[in-house]
DNA sequence: CTAATATGTCGCCGATCGACGACATCCACG
DNA sequence: CGTGGATGTCGTCGATCGGCGACATATTAG
């Protein structure tokens, strides 16, 4: 499961998935309602492309995206488990 | 670990995971290099903006994305496990 | 070789992006 | 009360999107 951290990542993703169900490039297009097009430059890794309609070409290929378990992969090691300013916010804004 | 099917589920988590870090939205934006109104309509789940920008701001945030195991929820359960016509293209066409 | 299919590339064009400045609102603080 | 910080909204503007048709390039089948 590797992270997507790049545009051409995703592309990438796209691609594999689309030839792992035996999908041409046009018939992916018309069940997401894209260009034809516009998969050839998602799969190249356009870094511009709309969020909406990547999510959508995802979904059509049943894809599911998810966040990484944080907890997990400490990022920064450095950071502290809890974050007291956070807390004291927290209370200083009661809700509504 | 919700899944992530739009764009409205992308903001919440960006939002989200920015006030867990105690950040407002102009040091987000400073450090993603993005407009800070450009942070306000991401965390309305604007549809189109650009994935770039989208995954360097999760970066920003140490927020990683990936794809959830398709083996362990099989999405479409009539799916046959292998297919068959995908093995038999793969063999027609050796790489390169 | 020819035909068919799949994929990549080009220019055109209306629609939208993302940055920026300015302004408005809300709310904690002095 | 007024001040400041954080957030949301409104125009404007150059840049880019995404669709479309047309053409070019594989690769495969007959």
């Amino acid at each position: 499961m590797p992270p997507i951290n790049t545009p051409t990542d995703l592309g990438a993703i796209i691609r594999d998935h689309r030839r792992r169900q035996n999908l041409d490039q046009v018939t992916l297009a018309r069940n997401v309602g894209v260009s034809r097009q516009w998969i050839v430059e998602i799969e190249k890794g356009k870094p511009r492309a709309g969020i909406g309609l990547v999510l959508r070409t995802l979904q059509a290929l049943g894809v599911t995206l998810t966040v990484a378990d944080e907890t997990a992969t400490p990022r920064t090691p450095g950071r502290p488990a809890v974050d007291l300013d956070a807390i004291v916010d927290a209370a200083r804004r009661p809700r509504s």
